[in-house]
DNA sequence: GCTGTAAATGGAATTATTCCAATTAAAAAG
DNA sequence: CTTTTTAATTGGAATAATTCCATTTACAGC
């Protein structure tokens, strides 16, 4: 598994991301793109398509599902996928765990750094060679956070 | 979140874990059970149906699938959620993560020493407490795994 | 402006899982 | 050991997230 240097990166260009892949930047995957970068809470398809509805009234879900789909392909989102829920898009790039309260159902992100990264790497025995990892824990919050 | 010492614990009993939790120890509970002991190659529900139907004809994939939810809530089986694919149940009870081979659908069970336990644990700011953490890595194996 | 390809659309299809009402089996009480 | 109570099983229908498909629309290069 590759564990890169943890500083933040940059946000990557929407456009220059999916020219770069020979993709075209359409209404609906930029309208996408920007429905999950505005609001960081994690929202379902289901929740991306009623925002994305206000500004593009004539999308539809299928659409919605392609966009997501092409974006997470592109790595412009990353797709949140915890117990068998409907999967939930997260704008954060940079490496991180999830962690779902179970009596309010809030996701939060949980950095990991180049130690916890490394850490987790270790778990692999030679010949496992990930390109992927999820970590993610639920659980309940005390104090009010 | 718990950190346990990590020695191999003794298979809990089927009938006794149930008794304690005033729940019946049926053929079909004990069938599925049985079915996910044998082989340790994260079955799916369908795959158990399959197995347990060999021995018990006339059950039904409701019943296949209550028994599995039963079994999971009393923590003599894991339920392996990876990605978006259909469970599969698991019968380690010692701390591990799963690793899914991309090519072959093959899952591998990595245990989890103390260290990294904790270090997973560490993860977690104050006021989060996880009663419970998944993590899955997928990807491809060299050599002959 | 044409032409070819990619993307969007709406609706149907799929699939894992859950729900429900009726039946059966197990435990408890007598 | 029979009756009563309660839990579990069964088959089929329902659900819900996601995917598929055929058609239409939009974009890019010529």
């Amino acid at each position: 598994m590759h564990v890169s240097k943890n500083s933040k990166s940059p946000p990557p260009s929407f456009f220059s991301t999916l020219r770069e892949k020979g993709l075209r930047p359409t209404k609906q995957r930029n309208c996408v793109f920007r429905v999950i970068n505005e609001k960081q809470d994690h929202p379902t398809a289901d929740d991306i398509f009623v925002r994305v509805r206000r500004r593009l009234p004539t999308i539809s879900f299928a659409t919605v599902y392609n966009c997501l789909e092409t974006l997470v392909g592109c790595g412009l989102v990353k797709q949140v996928n915890i117990d068998r829920e409907p999967a939930r898009y997260c704008s954060n790039l940079n490496p991180h765990a999830h962690f779902k309260c179970i009596k309010t159902g809030k996701i939060f992100d949980l950095p990991l750094d180049d130690l916890v990264l490394s850490k987790i790497a270790s778990i692999l025995p030679r010949g496992f060679n990930a390109d992927h990892f999820d970590l993610s824990f639920s659980g309940t919050l005390t104090d009010l956070n």
